[in-house]
DNA sequence: CAGGATCCACAAGGATACTG
DNA sequence: CAGTATCCTTGTGGATCCTG
């Protein structure tokens, strides 16, 4: 089933294409991962999760993790501002196959 | 266990982190699954599936398989030059788990 | 506090030419 | 055929400053 897609140089439709454009950059995978850890997270907590991040890069990938629906952003309209992050129901189901990964690599390292 | 990775702001050193370097550049992904799909495949047959790749891209990308172990390259000693490359145990259950991901995205595709 | 705006550095990958 | 060598383009993310 993959390879007609490899026949037709088409790979950017195949749902593993798809999947991991979902998780693509350097930050989404370990915002995601705070988020399943910590259920609910505030913006300047992920940053200190994520101790190098920018806020412009942390907030370009949130926006991006929010359109594809993989986490939900709740806002609080008040002095000073207050925005929560946690994972979505499919973001929830994403995560379930990335440990997949997470084991593969924990049994598979080299030396 | 992943918490602990987190607070410490180490995540490169988790299994997920390992696991994704591995696969990490755009064309890799292609590659292993060509492999998987035609089992053995010479160098410009690769370069045909994957359409658009330079030489140098190719040629890097495969060092980099090899150098991680998931694929074997086979040299003839010839004129003309033939080499082969074909999946190894360690790159064939890695796809095995990367199937998965495939499999999520074809379900959860949106719109 | 939670970002937006702007400018910039760097590495991955492309283009092209060449070779054992 | 299966690459290597060299130069060049581009996107991702960093640095810094600003604001409701």
């Amino acid at each position: 089933m993959i390879k007609k897609y490899i026949e037709n140089s088409n790979f950017e439709e195949t749902g593993f294409y798809y999947t991991l454009s979902l998780i693509s950059g350097k930050h989404k995978m370990i915002i995601l991962y705070c988020l399943m850890e910590f259920e609910v997270v505030r913006f300047n907590e992920l940053k200190r999760y994520l101790k190098k991040i920018t806020d412009k890069t942390l907030s370009n990938n949130l926006k991006e993790l929010e359109a594809n629906h993989l986490i939900i952003r709740k806002e609080y309209p008040q002095i000073p501002p207050k925005v929560e992050y946690r994972l979505s129901d499919r973001g929830r189901s994403l995560m379930k196959v990335l440990d997949q990964l997470c084991v593969w690599g924990e049994n598979n390292r080299e030396e």
